[in-house]
DNA sequence: CGATCAAGCTGAAACGTTACAGGACGACAG
DNA sequence: CTGTCGTCCTGTAACGTTTCAGCTTGATCG
């Protein structure tokens, strides 16, 4: 009776009532728990009865509380994405949030996004989030070899999945692009094309993938017998002036190469613009390689050589493995190395 | 004596034992009720205790469990932004996305991001999130004239601002940049270069801005008595090839425009890949405007024209917006345009 | 026939919070 | 001295969910 001139109550008001357990079990004339358990699929419950609940929760279009759940089993089901606002990333990022949100669609977690800035302690949002319980995994890149965020959630026992590899003797889930084949790929091609004299614009030295894109680099070059111009001062993460100001002085220099490798697509943009203020042609006096995820520079020179980096796929691949690893998977089945053709 | 066994148990057992209530009401001694309406500045505690429990609290990091205050009152502490996966807008949806958790790191609120496919309807993300409860308020963009989502949310009085403009007749908070302005800029800078013949490469029709756009251009065009040559077929939404077959085309004609107006950064691209492939000079031949907001262009040709729109804080002021609302301001205190110098 | 068991269901309690109604106590007016 | 008022504090209930222990009922077994 209680719970009926509640439900008219709300009714006559217009707002909706929002179905809850306690309407069901009402209507079905069970009770709240026998619910419950009928829409968890628990085993003691009848075929019959949880047919029969099933039925009319999806009529009145039941969804359970989130916030219910949560207090009572401390499940948030959210992920949480942690996104460094460097510029310079920034771009990519909005793929990997499409690729995750893609995969969690129809899942009950949902995606929140907790930023941290480039001066800040990468570990604060780690942190936060871990001790607030405002998530049941997380999701972050930029990864350094000895990373203090895997080591942290490691030894919580938090779920979490990176994009990109440690090294530190933890087994962790993970995707990773192989940026050493990668840079082989690049070296390859631009030998293909006759160069000889090839530098490479690699990431930020403390990244571990800036050693598999430097490694993959410099045996390919060796392997090729090619010469290496080092390329010091600057990264794909420095400003355009930086970068550019470094290629003049390179072009300019007796040690000038003739192909350049290029760790990321925006990074790309200096050097190719450096060049051609400089009055060289690309494909002519200069090849470039670079590795993109939305096809952007391929439009603009057509002589570049592109090679796909996916981060709408890096995206669902992190999603899959950390939910997977919520539902309590071994990590070593979820590390994945996306290798370009 | 239960909590203080409860919370030595928890303390034994290594996992923190993340303090409530009750455990500042226990070391206090106050009251459950009393710690809580101390920390939310309730009038009717006395001034001596409030300073007392907050000590205690920040001292032992006390945070309020989301769940228990969401499931109390119905408030959820989140900020839904839908995300239009568009890969032509997903680059510009980084920058909204950082500007609005960086309006909103240092409050309450967490930011979730619900996509909506290019074919799915758009009003489904929304009624799901109103429907659900799933957050306090609600951001979103692509506004349209008549924009079924508006005109659902108003009616629900349920709190959003919007990433542009409508034209219905509702007066609701939204931030937009004033594109009648950047096409008028535009313009006059293309005149002030000696350009006559003008084509604009705007947004698809359907959306609100495109008017603006399309109104600034034209009311430019005709005051400075220059040519519109007309782009009907392709937009900055369409693909790569359609644009620069589509400006192929133009260029070769006889109605050849000498300077071109384009809608977006990554659309850009394309027509200038043409009109380069056809041996143009941009700069010489033709000369292209575009509107950017994080600076890509600039770097590639330093000719062209550039006017930036800035997509962070279009996002600091949509959160600011949309809380603000929560909070029970009105709309018309909300309402923003970003006009370009 | 009584005991045991399984199947199927259930109410009470708890998660952490806040709204509500009310209590204790001192001060002050009549 | 009694009554009223204001200040400061408090217990209970409730939000929607799941866990726990236990209840019926009918069947099976010795």
């Amino acid at each position: 009776m209680d719970e009926r001139e509640h439900a008219i109550d709300r009714a006559a008001a217009g707002g909706k009532p929002r179905p809850t357990l306690k309407t069901i079990a009402y209507m079905t004339g069970l009770g709240v728990t026998t619910v419950s358990r009928a829409l968890n699929d628990a085993p003691d419950i009848g075929q019959a009865t949880k047919e029969r609940v099933r039925l009319v929760a999806r009529q009145i279009g039941y969804r359970p509380n989130r916030a219910g759940v949560r207090l009572r089993t401390g499940k948030t089901n959210v992920i949480s994405l942690i996104m460094s606002v460097e510029t310079e990333v920034l771009g990519l990022t909005a793929h990997l949030v499409y690729g995750i949100s893609e995969h969690l669609a129809g899942s009950p977690y949902h995606l929140i996004v907790t930023p941290y800035g480039a001066q800040s302690d990468p570990l604060d949002p780690v942190r936060y989030i871990v001790e607030t319980g405002s998530a049941d995994g997380v999701i972050f890149s930029r990864i350094e070899p000895q990373d203090a965020r895997v080591r942290y959630l490691h030894q919580q026992g938090f779920p979490f999945a990176t994009h990109g590899r440690t090294d530190m003797g933890i087994e962790h889930p993970y995707f990773d692009f192989d940026n050493a084949r990668y840079a082989e790929i690049a070296v390859e091609r631009l030998a293909a094309r006759g160069r000889r004299r090839l530098a490479l614009l690699g990431p930020p030295a403390h990244l571990t993938y800036s050693r598999h894109m430097t490694a993959g680099f410099q045996q390919a070059v060796e392997r090729l017998d090619l010469d290496d111009v080092p390329i010091h001062a600057v990264t794909t993460d420095s400003g355009h002036e930086a970068i550019q100001q470094e290629i003049a002085r390179l072009m300019a220099s007796r040690r000038r190469p003739d192909g350049i490798v290029c760790g990321s697509a925006s990074a790309a943009i200096s050097p190719i613009g450096a060049a051609e203020e400089m009055g060289c042609v690309i494909g002519r006096d200069l090849d470039v390689a670079v590795k993109e995820s939305f096809s952007l520079m391929k439009k603009f020179r057509r002589d570049i050589e592109v090679v796909h980096e996916d981060f709408r796929r890096a995206g669902t691949s992190l999603a899959d493995a950390v939910v997977r690893t919520i539902g309590g998977a071994p990590a070593h089945e979820l590390q994945t190395l996306d290798v370009p053709a």
